[in-house]
DNA sequence: GCCGTTTTCGGCCCGACTGTTTTCAGTCG
């Protein structure tokens, strides 16, 4: 898939175009670039059957160099900008309160290429001494380059999450809130997260602000207003809060839960109806139609309601128009986790702590899942553990009548594509997942056959965390997916999104395009330890961002339909 | 550079804040 290289490289010609003066040029490759990303399928299928051109926001031009880029590796026009500009751009716009304008002055005027650069003209005074700049700015340059270098990553949605529902709490502890809502990329769940936005009504702006800005959090205070304050909390990240009326209050999530592209959109649909939208309200000349909530803003312009995850523009606006949005699976429709890890491999606690855990989260059923024989890293069981520990089970499951146990195993899939557990073990297993765990920067195709293997065997039921990522730390191994997702449906072997924070596989997008092909999935944490199990959410998120539904997913089902939904 | 149930040319999302400025450019979300 040259679909996710193609983007980049468009993305960087707007990047480099950002600092010429043609904005609206930006924009057409910023469009182009976001339509190529949002594809589900293969960029190179689309160009052999001639289709690029009718990609919304690709026309001849950009079709030709798409083609290059398919052709040749790169394009013509790409390679000229960066000789042009031999800065490194996106390190640069790490740096708070720099950006393209700012990059080609400093360039221009001091031969600036990277933050080194630009830390050694600011310390030597070079830069207030340019048009536009002053010492202020240079000031604040300086300090955010330190920032830029500690955190230029942006930050995890399983370790932000929970700080920002601290801090909405503590906040709605106060008692001088009506209302405190947690907005931006963490409302839809997206699995990276820049910034925490908090929008607040209140009658009290100044005390909720100092409140705010107070807390033992807080690492240290960048803007401080009655309207809006912006701190960066201990350990990076920074926090924005704002304080809307009642009756803007839906214009104001809305907006500044975005996503950027959505907003867009929306305000094009407000305009072709002779209105305007802001956070301030949906307009018809000075009068204010909608704002209150989401909804009714939805309504207000013809819409169906888009559940924040799906809030991308990647068809979620047509879709909305049509009346023909999916209805997203819910958190509580899952009814059990089917991976899941215990002192016996490489888990934390024992059985019975893992069963307590499932069940608070209100479970029918629970499966055990061990890592097996040959990853000796995690402890993995042999074939004569495996079998001690299902009988284990069986005990446990004689005292048990309010939630069911399932005996398992993760197998290991080796390097030819075997498995690491003997077939008539397997048969005895209630659920067996397969997944790899070595040798994963192998090539395309042994990685991709070693799956398919895989899934061939009658008695592989799942798949997890199929493409072996690790968010920030390992990117996704170069598997044929199309292939994958093929055989999973033709074999009804599930794909699992596995809610792990870090792994999040499949993740949003590939969600989308395996239901495309008519696979079923299963949302598991893969938990280590009990308190693990509460990632469930996570997945869920990232399935509801891949348009899935509750009939997408086997888990939903009571046990007896979950049973009958794996293989044999 | 793209696009058209008002358009093949003239548009292209909106508002706030900051720092540099005497009216605005750049950045951010």
């Amino acid at each position: 898939m040259l679909n996710e290289k193609v983007a980049k490289i468009l993305n960087s010609i707007a990047d480099y175009l950002e600092m010429e003066d043609d904005f609206f040029r930006v924009k057409a490759y910023r469009q182009a670039a976001h339509s190529v990303e949002v594809l589900t399928t293969d960029i190179e299928t689309i160009h052999q059957e001639g289709e690029l051109i009718k990609l919304p926001g690709i026309g001849q031009h950009i079709a030709g160099k798409i083609e290059e880029i398919i052709e040749k590796g790169t394009a013509d026009f790409y390679e000229k900008l960066k000789e042009k500009y031999p800065v490194n751009f996106e390190e640069l716009r790490g740096v708070e309160g720099l950006g393209p304008k700012t990059i080609k002055l400093l360039y221009q005027e001091l031969g600036v290429k990277n933050l080194d650069d630009l830390e050694r003209e600011a310390k030597r005074h070079h830069i207030r001494r340019l048009k536009g700049m002053g010492d202020k700015k240079e000031k604040a340059l300086l300090e955010n380059i330190e920032f830029a270098r500690k955190f230029k990553k942006r930050s995890l949605l399983g370790e932000v999450l929970p700080l920002a529902r601290e801090v909405k709490k503590k906040i709605e502890k106060l008692s001088l809130a009506d209302r405190v809502e947690v907005a931006g990329s963490i409302r839809r769940y997206k699995e990276t997260v820049g910034d925490i936005d908090i929008l607040v009504i209140t009658s009290h702006p100044q005390e909720v602000m100092d409140y705010f800005v107070s807390l033992d959090l807080v690492g240290e205070i960048i803007v401080q207003g009655p309207a809006k304050s912006t701190v960066r909390l201990m350990g990076g990240v920074e926090c924005d809060i704002r304080v809307f009326d009642e009756e803007v209050f839906g214009a104001a999530l809305m907006y500044f839960t975005g996503s950027q592209e959505l907003n867009v959109e929306m305000r094009k649909i407000a305009i072709s109806r002779g209105m305007k939208l802001s956070e301030y309200g949906l307009f018809k000349k000075e009068d204010r139609l909608a704002g209150k909530t989401e909804r009714e803003i939805f309504q207000a312009l013809k819409m169906d309601y888009i559940p924040p995850e799906l809030r991308e523009n990647r068809g979620e606006v047509e879709a909305s128009r049509r009346g023909d949005l999916p209805s997203l699976i819910e958190l509580k429709d899952i009814r059990g986790d089917v991976h899941l890890h215990s002192k016996w491999s490489d888990g934390k606690t024992g059985l019975e702590e893992m069963v307590e855990g499932a069940r608070k989260q209100g479970y029918e059923y629970l499966a055990f899942t061990e890592h097996t024989g040959s990853l000796k890293i995690a402890n993995g069981l042999d074939e004569e553990k495996l079998m001690q520990q299902a009988r284990e089970i069986d005990h446990l499951n004689d005292e048990l009548d309010d939630i069911s146990i399932l005996k398992g195993a993760e197998v290991n899939i080796d390097l030819d594509g075997g498995l690491d557990i003997k077939d008539e073990v397997l048969q005895e297993m209630d659920v067996v997942i397969a997944a790899m765990h070595s040798g994963l920067n192998q090539g395309y195709f042994d990685l991709t056959r070693r799956i398919v293997n895989a899934m061939e065997n009658e008695n592989v039921d799942i798949i997890a965390h199929p493409t072996g990522r690790k968010l920030q730390k390992r990117k996704e191994s170069e598997v044929n997916l199309n292939q994958i997702f093929e055989v999973a449906q033709q074999t009804g072997t599930l794909l699992e999104v596995n809610s792990n924070p870090l792994r999040l596989d499949l993740r949003d997008m590939n969600v989308k395009r395996a239901l495309e092909h008519g696979c079923k999935l299963v949302i598991n944490t893969d938990a280590h330890s009990p308190d693990q199990l509460n990632n469930i959410h996570l997945g869920v998120g990232t399935a509801r961002r891949g348009w899935a539904q509750k009939k997408d997913v086997v888990n939903t089902l009571p046990l007896k339909g979950f049973l009958k939904a794996l293989k044999n």
